[in-house]
Order: structure tokens, then sequence, then C-alpha cells
DNA sequence: AGAATCATAATTGTATCCAATACGGCTTTT
DNA sequence: AAAAGCCGTATTGGATACAATTATGATTCT
């Protein structure tokens, strides 16, 4: 999860930049030139450096030596390998979570959920989206399942942005999202499940329609 | 896979790190300093962050804020979490691949285990496993599915180091990884995926057993 | 004596400066 | 005229110096 301690500057600078790009103000392919934006961001290129080190092993720019970095760009396979995975990872990490989730972690959802619904800014939806699968995976205390699905969900946001930046995809996503949560309070493994495979499976079929 | 150009010095010492890492040589939860390290490799302290950092992000290395980096500790919950992650994640790999793998590929599977038969060292042997299940791997051209899978097998890595400095594992290894070859070379998928599964299972049992 | 506090040392993060590398235009040669 | 080689500029990577943060130890107060 992400923790906002911004501790040292590379992180913050790190969080701004990942917003420039989820929001659309650095589009996929761009060229990210570290004196432009060390001096845009009002810092050194040292944690610039760090911060874009950090951005390509999340998958979001890509870094060649001596070359430069620029904006991630998505194609189609790699979406379909996005979605492929979560599609298995993130059911066994709700399946293992489930049986200790507490009235705190549904709570925590929820509120994301309700946040959401008033959020108009695409880096903020990608956070809250993620505050929300994570609350519900994160009982079953799996560092490491954690840590991938994370990666993974980090990734698929910018998909998301690229292809979604006008669709109505939040509305149907926040549906979804209230079907699986349900489930999840209710106790019912097998429907919980089911909820979040047809969500992810509809999220990725829209990424997809989109990005034509 | 790993392109040995170490064009950057960062990526050079990276390399060197995670050798001194999977001999041995520094051992899990060994704090890093970054002066020590960098006269030690001869190198500045910048470059150095670089690759600790890389490390980290890994799975090799864990780093705290102003606090410092340290050599990972993998308990059982994170391998049993990484070898889950493998045998759902690397038979996909390899059912998208078999189909395109070509004499070339194969050839390079076969060399990998060549060498491995007289190689002793243990981050070369790690290396030299990647190269074999890499080479089976890469013909499905799915960069992000490998791409994870590289890292769950890096951080795999450790994990085998760490339990199985003494024990006899090459041998079994080597002789699953035949078999699983065997199967590729002659076009049986079904044979090819339950070698992989069997192997991948062995290897976790044994590291399992072996961390007691 | 024990705990809290302040000062000092050790270590990490950041800024600035220098070196190495890649790109672009030019000349030169065939 | 086309292609290859070379030089100058722009941009990144690395080394050194400085600032911020954390840990440690002594000192003082209760």
């Amino acid at each position: 999860m992400i923790l906002d301690t911004n501790k040292t500057q590379a992180e913050a600078i790190a969080v701004r930049i990942r917003t420039l790009i989820l929001n659309g103000a650095l589009q996929p392919g761009q060229p990210l030139r570290q004196e432009a934006l060390s001096e845009q961001l009002s810092v050194s290129r040292t944690p610039l450096r760090h911060a874009l080190q950090s951005l390509a092993e999340e998958g979001l720019v890509e870094t060649i030596g001596y070359k430069g970095a620029k904006v991630a760009e998505l194609d189609r396979g790699m979406v379909d390998d996005l979605f492929e995975m979560r599609l298995v990872l993130e059911p066994l990490a709700l399946r293992s979570a489930l049986p200790q989730i507490t009235k705190l972690d549904l709570a925590r959802a929820e509120m994301a959920l309700d946040t959401a619904d008033t959020e108009k800014e695409p880096s903020k939806l990608s956070a809250l989206n993620w505050d929300f699968h994570y609350a519900l995976y994160r009982p079953s205390n799996r560092q490491m399942l954690l840590r991938t699905i994370e990666q993974l969900n980090k990734a698929s946001a910018l998909a998301e942005v690229i292809a979604n930046s006008i669709v109505g995809r939040p509305k149907k996503s926040a549906a979804e999202h209230r079907k699986l949560l349900r489930a999840c309070r209710d106790g019912d493994e097998t429907g919980a499940i089911a909820a979040l495979s047809e969500h992810l499976q509809l999220a990725h079929q829209d990424i997809r329609t989109g990005k034509d």
C-alpha cells in the first residue's frame, strides 16, 4: 500500500510525477527530460532520477541507459498480460483474506468507494480504486502476493487512464465494487470471487475497446 | 533476460552485489552501509544507491528511508507466496510459448543445462537456472508476464540459496529440467506443463524443508 | 539509581559540478 | 550525389561536497 510518509523527497517527487502521468499531463511516449522536470518541480536532478527509477520499476515509465526516460506505452498485449495475471492472483488474495477480514477492513473499503463517488481527478480515482482492493486483500497478510498485485494494479491504472479518459467507466466500476463489497460483508466467498472476476473482466474489456 | 551490457555502472554494481548476496557473502539481515560498500567496490555512493534501489525493487534488499538498506529476509510465508505465484504464472507462459518455440530456443535451454552441470558457484547457478526457464518462456513474447516471472525467479533465487547452501538440490533439479526440456522438444504440451509444475513444487518443498 | 534530555557522531539524502555517451549536422571522400 | 566518418552540442551518468536525519552516549534531574 502507498505509505504517504513522503519522508524522502525522491518519493514525494515520484508521487507528483505519477499524478501527472495518471492525469494525462504527461502522455505515453513523451520523453521526460531530467533538467526540465527538475526545475519544473523545484528539485535537484538527483532525487528526480531516483523517482524516475522507481516509476520505471513500477512500469509507468521506460528508461534506457544514457538515452533518457519516457512515459511508458502499454500496447494491447501488455494490457492483456496485466489482466490475465490479476485475474489469477487477486482471487487468490481475496480467498486468503476473507476468513480474516474485519469490520474495519470493510469500513475502509466502503470509505474508499464513498470518496470515489464524488472524486473527479483520475489519479485520485486510481488511488482510491487501489485503496478499495487493498482493503479487501490485505487481511490475507501475504506480503509478496500483495506486493505483486500492487505493481500490477499500478500499471493497469495507467492503461485505464489511457483508454478511459472520457468514458463513463467509473460509474460502472462503482456498481461492480459495491456488489463485491456486499458479498465480502456477507461472507459469501464464492459470490465475492465471482464478483471480483467479473469486475476484472469488465475492466479489461472496457480498456480493450477504448484503446482502438 | 539479463543483458550483460553493463553499460551503466549502477547496473554493473547491482550485478556484483546480487552475486555477493546469492553466494552468501552478504547474509540476510546484514546491513548494507553505503560508504563501506562503495569503497569496497571502488565506486562512488551515487551509482551504489541506484543499484541498491534496483535490488530493493527486485526483492533482494530492503531499504527504509534514512535508515539504510539490508539484505532481505524471506520468511516462510513469502517463499510460499513466491512459489504459489510461479505455479500459476509460469505454466501460463510456457503454454503460450510452446506453439512458437524454435530449435534455437531449445538449444539455448539445453546449453544452460549443460553449463550448469559443471558449475559450482551459486550465483552462476541461479543465473543459468533462469536462463533455462527464460529460454522456454520467451517465445510467448509476452513482455509483462515475462517481466513478473523474472522478478519472482530472482527473488526465489535468494530463497534457494538460503535454504540450499549445502544440499544436493542442483542434481535433482537437473533431472527435472531435462525431463521438462524433453517434453518441450517433443511438443508434448500437457507433459511439459506437468513437468514444470512438478519441478516447481519440488523446489518449493526442498526450500521449505531446508529452512527449518 | 533510573529515566529523560541534550549534544555529538555516524549515516543517509540532496545539491552541485564534472565526465561519459548519444544525437545531429557538417564535411569529406568515393 | 550518396554514404561514411568526424566534430560540436545536448543530455544523461557519476563523483564530490553539503544538509538533513537518525542513532548513540554522556549528563543532569528527580
